[in-house]
DNA sequence: GGTTGATCAGACCATCTGGTCTGTTCCGAA
DNA sequence: TTCGGAACAGACCAGATGGTCTGATCAACC
């Protein structure tokens, strides 16, 4: 694929990013995407074999982008925190920064939306939308498990169910925040969570000075 | 309207959530309301001023049914318990119940659709929806409020911050259970937040016998 | 028994939509 | 310089879709 070719295809997912997002993935048509875009039908239907198509890679390409950038907050908090909590706690501050930074904050999820319709959707990209979300907790299971390992919870708990709770609260925030328009509430969520890991995981008393 | 009208009016809307909530709103044409329905265009547009009347008519019908419900079980609880917490715990186990009983739990929650394609719906529908939220958190704000009256957290925290993360945890409990396919994943995260409320609220050390 | 309005049944229509097809442009390799 | 395929542009089409309209049925009421 030409340099060129591999710009149409993206200018024309973003677009279908944007679109779904605000209308649902049903409610925009082709034509709504083509304008958006800026592209004309042939050469949408050069990059995408149909709208089903579309679904399909567009749900792969988000969820490529999405997962890398979670690993890489892992990948940083790891490389600059010592211990569990400390790495978990960078995490999440970082995640909570780009949720509330207008230039990155998410208009909303893509598998909340693909879950929501799903069937409009065949197997393959509900599996899609399936394995993102493991993906997603399967990182927080780990560190969560490390916390557990280094220190019992002051109740006890899976670190799968933790991980799951991060992902519902997170998701749910995201809708909260849609209805109410209130841009910051999913960030507030988030360290709603912080807060019932601190109680969870309550640091050792130190050494006052 | 007459009763034989009333139950018209009845099945469409029974089917367009059933529809909806499995394939979007803009998932889901008029021809499939009908053919879900068994009922003719005639009686649906006569009901129905048009697909936009759906909407509206459709998430009023759904949010009366769901606030009606929501009030039995804060009653319910009222009238059974003393005490806030004792209370809330009551009616967070009879909610959770409801998630779990395959004959009540529901496929996903309307006002979280409606979002994810609010661009679909006029000012008025979404005004709605955003509605329906403030009549849940309001009821959650009353009941923590009062706890947090009676028993200091033992971190600070507000009773809309909470009432807030309850929504928030069932409504992307809800959508990991779609994901997923599992069933019973929202019922977790609301027991998962009682454990929470748990830390942030400890009894008194019972006397033991 | 006749009238009236609510409640439909379903043919019909204009528009929209996904998708096809033909022709054109552009760019890198030979 | 030529040539072949990638990358479009946009007219075109068949079916789907939302909505209209005419007429039928039926119960209630005078």
């Amino acid at each position: 694929m030409s340099r060129k070719g591999e710009q149409s295809r993206e200018r024309i997912l973003a677009a279908a990013k944007e679109l779904a997002l605000r209308k649902g993935f049903a409610g925009m048509s082709v034509d709504d995407i083509l304008a958006a875009a800026g592209v004309s039908k042939g050469a949408f239907f050069h990059h995408f074999r149909s709208r089903a198509d579309l679904a399909a890679q567009l749900i792969r390409w988000y969820a490529e982008a999405d997962i890398r950038m979670l690993r890489t907050l892992v990948a940083e908090a790891e490389a600059a925190q010592d211990g569990a909590m400390a790495q978990l706690l960078q995490i999440l501050g970082a995640f909570e920064a780009q949720l509330r930074d207008p230039g990155t904050a998410p208009r909303g999820c893509m598998y909340a939306l693909y879950s929501y319709e799903e069937e409009q959707f065949d197997e393959e990209v509900r599996a899609l939308v399936a394995e993102a979300f493991r993906a997603w907790t399967a990182l927080f299971i780990r560190k969560f498990q490390e916390m557990i390992d280094a220190q019992p919870p002051a109740r006890p708990v899976t670190a799968k169910a933790l991980a799951e709770m991060f992902v519902s609260v997170i998701e749910g925030g995201l809708i909260l925040q849609r209805a109410h328009g209130i841009p910051g509430l999913a960030a507030r969520q988030s360290a709603q969570f912080r807060g019932y890991l601190e109680l969870l995981f309550p640091r050792p008393p130190q050494a006052e000075g």
